[in-house]
DNA sequence: GGAATAGTGTCTCTAAGACAGTATCTA
DNA sequence: TAGATACTGTCTTAGAGACACTATTCC
């Protein structure tokens, strides 16, 4: 076994994870953002994000599972690799390789009145420090493009659900209206949801809608169509 | 402006990057593996790799540029992220972070004879230090995926191409039969490929194919098609 | 009963696949 | 001319979208 510095050593990465935490809020879809408590950029509104702890955290997943949980109060039930975004330019205390995570979770579930916690529309973002206008923007455009054949934007609902709200979602997401009919065939394709047995809406004056609920099986796997849920 | 060491170090993340180059051999696919030259697992092959040098590299991308550059002669006309492996068991040096990359090639632009690399086909690949085994596994199911609905695979043929030939690359990398004509048809509509005016091949016992060449402003870009090459 | 939305049956239209025909080379 | 593969025209079929009809609630 060789010693760690039997090659000429390049201690100088920064090595830390940041996390995309998406909800949909009024039907739009918004990035949880944290006020900075410390420099660079002290005060700005910006990704979760922190150090790996190399002691503590087993891999960089469980890093930002960590910095989710102690720096939001949030456990989201999708927590999936992004990218890594990395360069000498990118932040100013050096050359830094940041592990790049995305979530979802319903607003519901979101802590209420939290201290620095803001909420910001993705088609209308503030300018954030680092690069993480442009993380986001990926993101973004990976939510977009899952959503277009799996079972993705069920993670923005919460534990039950109605056919013509998860629609809603799903139109929310990808920004354009879905035929009923081809939409509902395929989340029937999908097989991700069970009706809940005498379950209804009710309170509105017309028909009530069915609750479904995710299937076990489904509650932190994603589901997938081969030809897309949209055209 | 924060000194780097404004907050308690972690200096222990050791920080790489790994590439999965990945050729057409005999219609099936082969990942390029080199032999380690230094411990651990000095003598077994592996995926070419090395650490970040923060001095020289601009970027993680720019070091797998350089990596696959200096240790297998290879410039790769596409050179992509694939994801980040980490944690704290995947090396025995350390906690480590590789952030892996992926590139194709033709078969042709491979440097002939050169020393300790070699060629390993997917179906069969033999067992790999760290976790290369399992890192090949999801460059290959990239390169299916994106294969699916965009013209990843020209990357795999040379500079000119028949559409026939064209046809058994898509086949050899998805792994099943696509009719001819919706093949056409998709080639079509993804735009990428002008023919050659008068070049045919010759000297087969049949009639000659035409010659297409990847139109300028596909060289190092994608085309996509929205429903899929086939099914 | 009227208004509103939930849910379904069915027709149309687009696009993928099958199949067979024509084209063009070598031996 | 025979054999082989390149290329194309066209029919069939599967699936997505349009549309309309029925269902069920509250007022």
């Amino acid at each position: 076994m060789p010693k760690p510095s039997a090659e000429p050593s390049f201690p100088t990465v920064i090595c830390t994870v940041d996390v995309v935490l998406m909800t949909l809020k009024d039907d739009a879809l918004h990035v949880v953002l944290l006020t900075r408590k410390n420099a660079p950029f002290a005060g700005a509104p910006a990704l979760p994000g922190g150090y790996i702890h190399a002691q503590e955290d087993r891999t960089a997943w469980d890093a930002a599972a960590r910095v989710l949980r102690d720096k939001t109060g949030i456990v989201s039930p999708y927590l999936e690799q992004l990218a890594t975004y990395s360069g000498a330019d990118r932040d100013p205390r050096g050359w830094s390789a940041s592990i790049v995570y995305y979530a979802l979770i319903s607003e519901e579930l979101l802590p209420e009145g939290r201290e620095g916690l803001l909420l910001a529309p993705v088609a209308a973002l503030p300018a954030l420090p680092f690069d993480h206008g442009e993380i986001v923007a990926l993101a973004v455009e990976r939510v977009r493009s899952k959503s277009q054949y799996s079972s993705l934007p069920v993670y923005l609902c919460g534990e039950r659900m109605t056919l013509p709200r998860l629609q809603a979602v799903y139109e929310a997401v990808l920004g354009e209206p879905i035929n009923k009919v081809s939409f509902r065939r395929k989340i029937d394709e999908l097989g991700m949801l069970e009706p809940i047995e005498g379950e209804l809406t009710s309170g509105a004056a017309h028909r009530p809608a069915q609750m479904y609920r995710l299937r076990e099986s489904y509650r932190r796997a994603l589901s997938v169509v081969p030809r897309g849920i949209n055209s």
